[in-house]
DNA sequence: TTTATTTATTCCAATATTGCAATATGTGAC
DNA sequence: GTCACATATTGCAATATTGGAATAAATAAA
């Protein structure tokens, strides 16, 4: 016998390749789990018995037998992603097939404590059951801040003051019964751009996330990448202007910051209570501040294209709002400002995925971290 | 029958773990392969029928049946290593066990070619044959510049001006007729690391490889990140001063632009032969020119350490003759100008290995590329 | 000394996986 | 329509791998 975690590890992955549409049939499973077709056809079989995946009609080639398509069947169960932040909390349903079925958003209050936070996550799950189908499979979280994902504790997050060493995966496990699996919300976005947005023939990536702090996720060879203190990404924290001292990138390049410095007001000034809709009346601004953001953000994309070389970069959150224009004249004026660039210019992209980014890529951790029991 | 490569590949791990002193014996073989140690101890009879592996003596633990330990046969065969640059080629010869037995370098003509490299590498393993046991068993190759190892294509180096689209690995397997695996210089340079340096026990670690340009090589998860151009790291290339446009880096950075700042000369001044002596002099510098490349390189630390958050970097390179004191003033600078750096300031390293890093490089990488040949 | 305990290795029946041949199901040529 | 060919799936004997028991070789305790 194989190792029982190994065959675990197959059918797991047999499931992901197929929801995620990487393969259609036992043969081309068989391909892409470099397994030999007879195995992978047991397999299969299994998993279509066990009511995961079923046979949904022929697909004709140019030649020779149709391959018989393979579906995840949508009933099977469902995964919850819960991601937030100090003024929100997002809950997303994803059900077996990898369709979004339900979203749900609460506020949260100035006042807010991690154990309110907690519980508020405990009723958004309730809610959640109450309109899907099949049980629930898994949990993913996706915490602000610092977070150690292996001991499933949130660490540290600067808004919500008493938000320290909270332990999400043992209260949400003891409460669900469910795996939890917990990770950095700017990571799971990561994974949602893997698995719902541009990133799904990719796997070599990173994610811009300029919100209130600016980090960043780095897929490479469909991994992301980790360090030593959890802090990979944390180039909000440079230093700025980069040959200065003491101040921070994301005192002049987050997105209240940007929109401070577009809508010409002062760091005192009252944030608007929709950043996205504030910035998206500012898209078409052509003064100099808006010159400065873009040179701003240039010399960024240059610092990290020339470093990572990746095929694509997906930009996040409120600035989204700036538009495709603002990605094309930060791509044009970062190969102005490094020759370097001219014969590699960065890919600077806007995420299709909506608002609910963090929610689906919380989600998308849960559905790569469960695995189905074997008899 | 497990497929022929999957047998091949667990036959050639076993090696790489004993080899690297990580298995010891059958048993904790066994527990770094995730195999059954029945399996394993089929697999290591195996090897030592086929002279590959030999068992040498016993260790008592604390308690319990001794380890029977197992070696690898130093005669069983041997690894070239070939590292060059525009001004000498380097070739070292690595043993089964995985002990340098061997090091050559030969300066290169100001007038070389691309064929008179070619032909000087030839000449140089067939030099290391003469003088090793046993059979030639893989051939790896550092090249300098712009490499393309899946093709086995050496793409691009400035400082030979016809080294262009040379198909470095066909043309040493035809000639040698054993394995040939290409990489860029400095990243084969972050495999020696790991094989013969103080990265053994990481596989999360940083070469910083400020030579005639200034490249650095990333390692996560035991492998090297790489990237859309095969540019990974060239941050040489990064606009300087940051706040700047045009110049880049590595004028100012690399190890001829730091003697020239340190010895107060201007960029016309002739480099002197020997840049690592040369540097050697200057390490107790006190001028303003040393605080002045401190404060540059801590900039460089800093950026990197907050986006990498890596456990290690490496100085590599002719800069090692700065010794501790300039790692030690980089990093208290960098804490200084990052107030973030502060709970983790970058472990900045002078790298143990010598001037044929390049070549242990090299040889490692045709050491974890080789496979034996399974019957 | 004897016995219990710990750890490493080996033996072997049980089982998972494969290779290959057989079968199924289509297209294209004549 | 028939035959050659292409591709997907399945059946089955051959084989690789495992789990667990047996064995080996040491220390610690009685």
């Amino acid at each position: 016998m194989r190792s029982p975690e190994e065959l675990r590890e197959n059918l797991s992955k047999a499931i992901l390749y197929v929801r995620s549409g990487h393969a259609t049939s036992r043969r081309t499973l068989a391909d892409v789990l470099r397994l030999s077709p007879s195995t992978t056809g047991d397999y299969v079989d299994q998993l279509i018995a066990s009511g995961h995946l079923i046979e949904s009609g022929l697909e004709q080639g140019r030649m020779g037998r149709p391959k018989r398509l393979l579906r995840t069947v949508p009933a099977a169960g469902w995964y919850a992603g819960i991601e937030f932040n100090a003024e929100r909390i997002q809950a997303v349903c994803v059900d077996f097939s990898g369709v979004k079925t339900q979203t749900f958003t609460r506020t949260l209050p100035d006042d807010a404590t991690a154990k309110s936070v907690m519980s508020e996550i405990a009723t958004l799950i309730a809610e959640l059951k109450r309109g899907a189908v099949g049980p629930l499979l898994a949990i993913g979280v996706g915490a602000p801040g610092l977070v150690d994902p292996a001991a499933g504790v949130a660490l540290h997050y600067s808004f919500l003051p008493d938000w320290r060493d909270v332990a999400v995966r043992d209260e949400l496990m003891k409460r669900f019964c469910v795996p939890v699996i917990l990770e950095n919300n700017l990571r799971v976005i990561a994974l949602a751009e893997r698995w719902f947005g541009g990133g799904r023939e990719l796997d070599d990536y990173v994610i811009l996330g300029p919100r209130s702090g600016f980090g960043i996720a780095v897929m490479k060879n469909g991994r992301l990448i980790d360090g030593q203190h959890h802090a990979t990404g944390e180039i909000g924290r440079w230093v700025w202007p980069l040959t200065g001292a003491g101040g921070e990138m994301h005192d002049v390049l987050s997105s209240p910051a940007v929109w401070r410095r577009l809508a010409g007001v002062g760091s005192r000034a009252r944030l608007p209570g929709d950043l996205h809709g504030a910035l998206l009346s500012l898209a078409d601004s052509h003064g100099a501040a808006w010159d400065d953001i873009v040179e701003d953000y240039a010399r960024i994309m240059g610092l990290l294209h020339l470093l990572l070389d990746s095929h694509a970069y997906f930009l996040h959150g409120p600035l989204t709002a700036l538009g495709t224009r603002f990605c094309t004249e930060v791509t044009l004026q970062a190969a102005r400002l490094m020759p370097a660039l001219s014969p590699m210019p960065p890919n600077l992209l806007i995420s299709s995925l909506g608002d609910d980014a963090g929610g689906l890529g919380a989600a998308s951790h849960a559905m790569e971290a469960w695995q189905p029991v074997v008899l």
